[in-house]
DNA sequence: CTGTTAGCGCTTTCAA
DNA sequence: TTGAAAGCGCTAACAG
């Protein structure tokens, strides 16, 4: 036995003195192959170490085992709490992923496109932007799957899973309007995010059915770390007259606001769109739209494979559930 | 133009008509192409759609562009923070990161080591358990590089990335106790993690080097879920006589503490392994060890890329630096 | 139930 | 500087 160099089925078959064919069978799991023979398979292999070369497969079969994904941010939880829910969906499959962080950035989306089809996945899922058709359609017209999460992919018919955001922001003002709170600040991401327009939309007409409005320069957009929160909302309540109240419309507002509103020790209310860590425990009150992002990976996950089981159904659009929670 | 089928290179050589190796060439960026030939590959290339098949490359040149890598869990801001900190790296080195998550499960350990050394990776990165070291030793005497990262690689000699547990609990401790704590409690993970004990040693250490003790019972296990950590908390601080002071060993288990102290309006103390969000808005004093996980995650990868360059070189195990930070 | 043959798309080797 | 041929490890298609 020479263990320099690494075990081939071919070494596998001979060491087991059956046809190669048959150890590809044996350790495909196909059933039509006689006991003893596939006793004497399975023995070389392991005693070769063989492990599988699953690229020639690929090559040969033409299909992979891994699918491809592209997030905005991997150390931005919500995104990678989707990642978390597609690898466990993908693995229920036999599939691994491949989990790229664009970071906002098109030309590195590009990139990773690139890459990842170069590698000839079962499908994409990705969290897209307004540049990101063009970079798949290609891809698309082969076939592949791509599944869009959160924002819509415009300009291509795909399945995707994405909040209502309009409807469950408005929800979430208007609770936070029915405990007396009046004078709102808001603060967005940019503007290049889908998602952003119609929670800010949400959340102006929720004010709006009560004959309130946002004041001028108090919606703030371009906040996606928490520190331009930080500073955004410190810059507003120190204002001689502050709001009472902040819309967060991602996860790193929140937490910015809720940072400064604490060193203030004004009672200013947060409305967020994610839950995040310690909410419950600020002083003024905290309503937070709730989802479970997790399963709303595993869902794009079951989505592309629902779709190479059959290529032909219509496209889908799953509305993932929200809820309000109070604390 | 067909656009019923992909492009290989073979359709681009025919289209450029050159030959399948002179289109080769051009892809790959070898320079010693006439620039006349190197126009019409390229525009042949771009006028077919062409994308390369990294896995048939793969196959015949033996290296891959893709590094492995398995950690605890996806979902878990240390861990996402390690795997955005190495795809960073990777990029740099024109490499794909296939991370998956273990979930602590060793059955699940081994099987995503299998599927990834499928793939002929270049190497993998590891936050590894005290089962992974059989699971890689054949590849590694393959030469394919490894680099443990967060917890030893026991009975292999691999490259390490790592903290000194015990030397920045003990430091954190014993400025806790310089502010007048000296009643401690400790959440702790499971000991099946090797960065438990020296934490949990460390913090002893600090309280013993000036006369105190944990009591008995005060030091809780297994605690991995922020739900786990606030349970803990609760119990512990409804003792007749609770701690004025709780040692967080995993970041879950500091925000659990943090919420049942909210809760509790008790004065209590947190010293946490790692930075939490909202840290600086408890009531009690929080003195966090800090680290850089992302930068963490880029020094494994970078000692990956460093070992493929050099294979003969010693193994080196990196310590991170922490910093203490009260608030 | 088992084996043979061909070839996936690419790069390597070697020759021109 | 360019090209022809071989073959990486595996599976599909077809025989036996």
């Amino acid at each position: 036995m020479n263990v320099s160099r690494r075990a081939t089925l071919t070494d596998v078959a001979h060491e087991a003195r059956v046809s190669i064919k048959t150890a590809s069978r044996v350790l495909n799991g196909v059933e039509t192959v006689a006991p003893h023979m596939r006793a004497r398979v399975l023995a070389a292999a392991s005693l070769l170490g063989y492990r599988p070369h699953r690229g020639a497969a690929t090559m040969r079969s033409g299909t992979s085992d891994m699918v491809g994904m592209i997030i905005r941010d991997m150390s931005n939880n919500f995104y990678s709490s989707l990642a978390a829910g597609a690898a466990d969906e993908a693995q229920k499959h036999g599939c691994l992923v491949i989990t790229c962080s664009s970071e906002g950035s098109s030309e590195r989306e590009a990139q990773l496109t690139e890459a990842i089809f170069s590698q000839r996945p079962r499908g994409l899922l990705i969290t897209p932007t307004s540049m990101t058709a063009p970079l798949i359609c290609t891809e698309v017209s082969f076939g592949t799957p791509v599944v869009a999460i959160d924002e819509p992919l415009e300009g291509l018919d795909v399945d995707s899973v994405g909040f209502d955001n309009l409807l469950s922001t408005r929800e979430a003002v208007t609770a936070a309007v029915s405990i007396g709170r009046r004078d709102f600040a808001i603060l967005s991401d940019s503007a290049a995010l889908r998602t952003m327009a119609p929670r800010v939309v949400g959340a102006k007409e929720a004010l709006a059915a009560k004959g309130l409005r946002v004041r001028p320069g108090m919606t703030i957009p371009d906040i996606h770390t928490e520190s331009q929160a930080r500073a955004a909302t410190a810059r507003i309540l120190s204002l001689p007259r502050p709001p009472d109240a902040i819309f967060c419309a991602n996860n790193v507002s929140a937490l910015g606001a809720a940072a400064e509103i604490h060193t203030s020790g004004l009672n200013v209310a947060i409305v967020a769109f994610d839950e995040f860590p310690l909410s419950h425990t600020q002083n003024g009150p905290v309503l937070v739209i709730e989802h479970d992002d997790r399963a709303m990976g595993a869902m794009a996950a079951q989505l592309l494979f629902d779709r190479l089981a059959d290529p032909g159904r219509a496209t889908r659009h799953i509305v993932v559930e929200t809820a309000l929670r109070i604390h």
